[in-house]
DNA sequence: CTACGATGGTTGCGATCGCAACTATAGGAG
DNA sequence: CTCCTATAGTTGCGATCGCAACCATCGTAG
């Protein structure tokens, strides 16, 4: 009866999620600190008013699960550098929406290709079909844990976004 | 021709992951943190000493990919609460090898079965196929990502620990 | 119209973290 | 033996984060 279990931590699933979520995150985010400025909570706000064209601070935190004083700052940034600023509309009187400036938007299309190519580079490991029940038990978990989902499946094949573009420049550097 | 690229945040895997294992990890910590007083950090230090038996801080911070200042406070901690104390044998001057006293002992195998029962949980929401493919791909991620791995495979059915010990009991609460 | 609870958003503050600098010991090279 | 470099671990400091408190506005009840 007293048999104290042994745990490996190594061999413990909520260490591995953190540590690869960690270190796939800092891969990612050292390109965008470094190269463009932002950090993660700048990249995922610009990365929803980029696909949402705009929506409110609460209704990014909402999504993101980010707090919403992170989500505060980092619009104050953002607006401050010329990313984001709000958008005329304002229904109501306590909201204030939220939308990408030209520059944000160049910001954003800049960074989207390389987000997905490191997307699919981490993928790629895996066999079509490997990947594709990584993902399934991705969105399994994601719904037991009554995570924010997008509600329609992705294009086969590409798991997040897909389209392609002619664009490609756009020059939106910053660095303070 | 301009079509440029979307990404929807809530398809890309990068935050999917994070926002996972801020979730999961959330849940466990809060555990731990409220009713035995010890943070992350310390829990990583409890779990490999526990089962490694005694090993450096160089070794606990390249094992869990922890900064070595992390790992250094949370050891100060766990010695000042007597969980934790430097072993007697020290070959290195420099080193410290730490392993756990026998209240460290008891808190750990007070928290391993609640951290056992978490990952079961968890896992409980994929039929096994899917859960040994998403283990598998997690495996492959690592590898790809050069992180840490456990040497050996997990014994079928248990992802994580697994071998019974004779001790069990103990009462080790704490909360500062 | 005024009062009041609820909601969107900001700010003060304490806690945590990572980097860089530091101390101390180890292990050669000359 | 002394110097020099590398490694184990600690500490000072600035940056970030989350909580709680706060301000402003909305909606509703009286």
């Amino acid at each position: 009866m007293s048999a104290a279990a042994e745990l490996h931590l190594l061999r413990f699933l909520p260490f591995r999620l953190n540590r690869l979520a960690a270190e796939v995150s800092q891969n990612l985010a050292q390109i965008y600190r470094q190269r463009y400025g932002i950090d993660v909570p700048e990249w995922r706000i610009l990365a929803t008013l980029g696909a949402e064209g705009r929506c409110t601070a609460q209704a990014i935190a909402a999504s993101t699960r980010m707090h919403k004083t992170r989500v505060s700052r980092a619009v104050a940034f953002l607006r401050e550098s010329g990313h984001v600023r709000v958008a005329a509309g304002a229904a109501d009187g306590r909201e204030t929406q939220l939308q990408l400036t030209p520059r944000g938007r160049r910001l954003y299309e800049t960074l989207v290709p390389l987000a997905l190519a490191r997307e699919r580079e981490l993928l790629a490991v895996l066999e079509p079909a490997l990947a594709a029940a990584f993902l399934e038990a991705l969105e399994r978990l994601e719904s037991a844990l009554q995570l924010p989902r997008a509600e329609s499946a992705p294009p086969a094949g590409q798991p997040a976004g897909s389209r392609v573009a002619g664009k490609a420049s756009g020059r939106a550097a910053r660095s303070p």
